[in-house]
DNA sequence: GAGCACTGC
């Protein structure tokens, strides 16, 4: 028995008192414990049924409210209810399970809780953990469980997410998190010892952090056979997972499937490709607007700027169709969605439709024109119509030359899939994709390609190296990464002196792990205190890890430049930043003046926010605060400090035309126009390289040459291939080394006595 | 002389 149920050997004292103390009372049902006779792990559906009808609440002891019955009726016609048996006899079979629930089948708030009663980890001193790829999610879900289970939010039931931790140490037993958060504690504790069960929600999104804990937790089961493991997907790819998790290489992970709870959605066709997405996009949303039922449309385009053009496009027409036809076109509004967008101006998206222009007139409606925010972050109710041109903006990742960029490219099946399901929340719907059938079933992939075959892996690397996994190339992961990237990715933390040459953490690098920060930045932030900058790098650092602050509303453009140029630094944008982030403090943080500057308050306050943080973890690993007073000294101990993180991001000026070309990857790139540097220094370092119109370098700052060839062993001219670049940097290195020796000559010349030094300085 | 798909630590 032990063997088919491991957990038993791991029982904790209070638990048997729980058990024998019940054993004891002898009268009737009710009045017992209502978890009377549980055994952990081999609970049934009934014993949870009952329990659950109990008078009192065993978690708290108190008696439920009237509340908690009420939810508990909406509860028991969740589809995921009715298979609770189902449920039990699977889990408390295997140790990792599988399981499909389409939307509102109640997975996210149930399953937790099923294995809360089931675990029993508040007896044990453990918790169950449910991970969800975004925050807002955790919060929301931890808050509706709590009023489910009766008990207060953040005690019982809790939620975990960066800068917030709302959970009570020894009383929290079911904890929702982001799948970061849990990355981060399998960074310190490898075994995860707290957690009793783990389920992955929305794996089926195959977010970086989602897919490394898969693997993670899939050599995690080997060690630790009292784990249990969920992966909860939405669709229909659970066979993929199930292989994954087989038992023993060959039989799959048992499958849980439960159906959902939508409305019927038909889905339209184009007869013929449309070559213009936008234009056929537009001309859709009014054909819908004239002759479909009422209902309101959703139109998911791919940035900001198509999607501002759509709204102001299809504006112009339909007024003009409201004052051609009032009788039978009623009034229309066009709302964008985008995450940029203030969180105010995101709340638009729940208006009402507009009222239709006269008593008997037709009725308006509403347009939501949205990236992929409303594919899965947001959820808009009254949506009855949905038209997918078949596009998204995707991150892709050329392990090549380095660079992470966005592309339009086409959806996934499974995203078109999903976008339809958009149309069916409230009631049957209608979706319109504007490509034929044949290209949807032929050219469409059937998923996404996961996020972690389309970024750089430089982090993650890291944070798996701290986890402990040696072998990153022999990692068992769900989709291996190209070999490539996973290449670029050592590389760099081998120069940042994160790894040693044979790929094992260095003290640094287990100090740089800890930072929420891309390696480069942490290495910077560790390495500061010795250039007597670290206030400064810290704040440097925050700003770069927030989205842009710079505000340039289309009608204002000039006024925001000339704010802008009032607190740009000549020498560097980096520099700038810092201005920026001090003059926003010595404005006591006020919104007025972020306003006034053409600033980004939200960024800027969230800058603050993640100072704080990184602070603290400076403060915990006791890199020194410092500053040096003088500003002329302190922005060169700055721009020194940048190079011994940005050394691999150097670029060179070519000829007089503003080119520059990128080091030892020789890339033609210029500065990007929003680039504050007052002249067009020989050597720059850059924090990113933006691939538009044509390559950029964004956030640029002006350095000198021997700085970066204190990193001496990236700096290994010798091997490198002959450029332009290197015969640069060849000549700063000859000059360099000129200077030591005028310096050693000077150091003789007064050993022998004799004023001639002095003399030789006047003359130079 | 241009941009920020979306998350997350």
């Amino acid at each position: 028995m032990t063997k088919e149920n491991p957990y038993l050997a791991h029982r904790h004292p209070t638990e048997r008192a729980i058990l024998s103390a019940s054993t004891l009372n002898s009268a009737s049902a009710s009045s017992r414990e209502p978890l009377y006779g549980f055994v952990p792990r081999m609970v049934n559906a009934e014993q949870v049924r009952q329990a659950l009808e109990h008078d009192l609440n065993p978690f708290t002891k108190q008696p439920h409210t009237a509340q908690y019955k009420k939810i508990l009726e909406a509860r028991k016609k969740l589809p995921v209810f009715a298979q609770m048996t189902e449920f039990y006899k699977i889990f408390n079979k295997h140790q990792i399970i599988v399981m499909v629930g389409e939307t509102g089948s109640g997975k996210t708030t149930q399953i937790p809780q099923f294995v809360a009663y089931s675990d029993l980890p508040h007896t044990k001193n453990k918790l169950v953990a449910c991970t969800q790829p975004r925050r807002v999610a955790a919060m929301s879900v931890a808050k509706r469980v709590a009023d489910e289970m009766d008990v207060q939010l953040g005690r019982q039931v809790g939620y975990s997410i960066r800068f917030e931790d709302m959970t009570e140490p020894g009383t929290t037993f079911l904890k929702y998190m982001t799948d970061g958060m849990l990355l981060r504690e399998a960074m310190n504790d490898p075994d995860l010892n707290r957690y009793s069960t783990i389920i992955l929600d929305e794996a089926h999104e195959r977010t970086l952090a989602t897919d490394i804990l898969m693997g993670i937790l899939k050599g995690l089961a080997q060690r630790r056979t009292d784990l249990k493991i969920i992966i909860m997907s939405a669709t229909l790819d659970a066979l993929k997972f199930q292989k994954y998790f087989a038992v023993s290489g060959d039989t799959p992970a048992p499958l849980f499937k439960v159906p959902g709870r939508t409305h019927p959605v038909e889905v339209f066709y184009t007869q013929e490709p449309e070559p213009d997405y936008v234009e056929a996009a537009i001309r859709t949303v009014l054909m819908i607007h004239r002759a479909e039922d009422p209902g309101d449309i959703l139109l998911f385009l791919t940035g900001e700027e198509e999607i501002e053009d759509a709204c102001r496009k299809i504006k112009l027409e339909a007024d003009d169709l409201l004052n051609s036809d009032p009788e039978s076109v009623g009034p229309l509004i066009c709302i964008p969605l985008y995450s940029s967008l203030p969180p105010q101006q995101q709340q638009r998206i729940f208006d009402p439709p507009p009222k239709s222009s006269s008593p008997d007139g037709p009725p308006g409606r509403k347009v939501v024109i949205s990236t992929n925010i409303a594919e899965t972050s947001l959820t808009i109710d009254g949506i009855v119509y949905v038209v997918d041109p078949g596009f998204s903006k995707q991150k892709v990742y050329n392990p090549r030359i380095r660079v992470e960029s966005l592309l339009v490219s086409p959806i996934s099946k499974a995203s078109a899939q999903q976008r339809a399901g958009r149309a069916g929340r409230t009631k049957p719907g209608k979706c319109f994709r504007l490509y034929t059938e044949k290209d949807f079933m032929s050219e469409l992939e059937e998923q996404t390609h996961p996020e972690i075959l389309r970024s750089n892996l430089a982090n993650t690397v890291l944070e798996l190296v701290k986890a402990g996994i040696k072998d990153l190339v022999k990692f068992d992961y769900v989709d291996a990464p190209a070999p490539e990237t996973l290449m670029r990715a050592l590389e760099l933390l081998n120069y940042l002196a994160a790894l040693d040459d044979g790929g094992n953490l260095t003290a640094l690098g287990s100090i740089m792990a800890e930072f929420p920060l891309d390696p480069q930045l942490s290495k910077i932030l560790i390495a500061s205190p010795e250039f007597k900058c670290s206030n400064e790098i810290l704040t440097i650092t925050a700003m770069l890890s927030v989205p842009n602050v710079w505000l340039r509303p289309n009608n204002q453009r000039k006024e925001a430049d000339a704010a802008k140029a009032l607190l740009t630094v000549p020498d560097g944008d980096h520099l700038t930043l810092l201005n920026v982030y001090n003059s926003y403090k010595d404005n006591q943080y006020d919104k007025n003046w972020t306003w006034n500057n053409y600033l980004s308050a939200r960024a800027l306050m969230q800058a603050d926010n993640v100072r704080e943080q990184l602070k603290r973890t400076m403060e915990r690993f006791e890199v020194e605060l410092i500053s040096v007073q003088d500003q002329k000294k302190m922005f060169l101990s700055i721009r020194k400090a940048l190079c011994c993180g940005f050394f691999m991001q150097v670029a060179h000026k070519e000829g007089e035309k503003g080119n520059y070309m990128t080091l030892k990857d020789n890339q033609v790139v210029a500065l990007h126009p929003s680039c504050g540097l007052d002249t067009q220094p020989e050597w720059v370092i850059f924090n990113e390289f933006v691939l538009t119109t044509r390559p950029y370098i964004r956030t640029v700052t002006d350095v000198q040459p021997d700085w970066l060839l204190e990193n001496v062993q990236f700096f290994d001219l010798q091997n490198w291939p002959d450029s332009e670049t290197k015969r640069a940097l060849e000549r700063s290195r000859k000059k360099q080394s000129g200077k030591f020796a005028s310096r050693f000559e000077q150091a003789d010349v007064s050993k022998q006595g004799g004023g001639s030094s002095k003399k030789r300085r006047k003359q130079g």
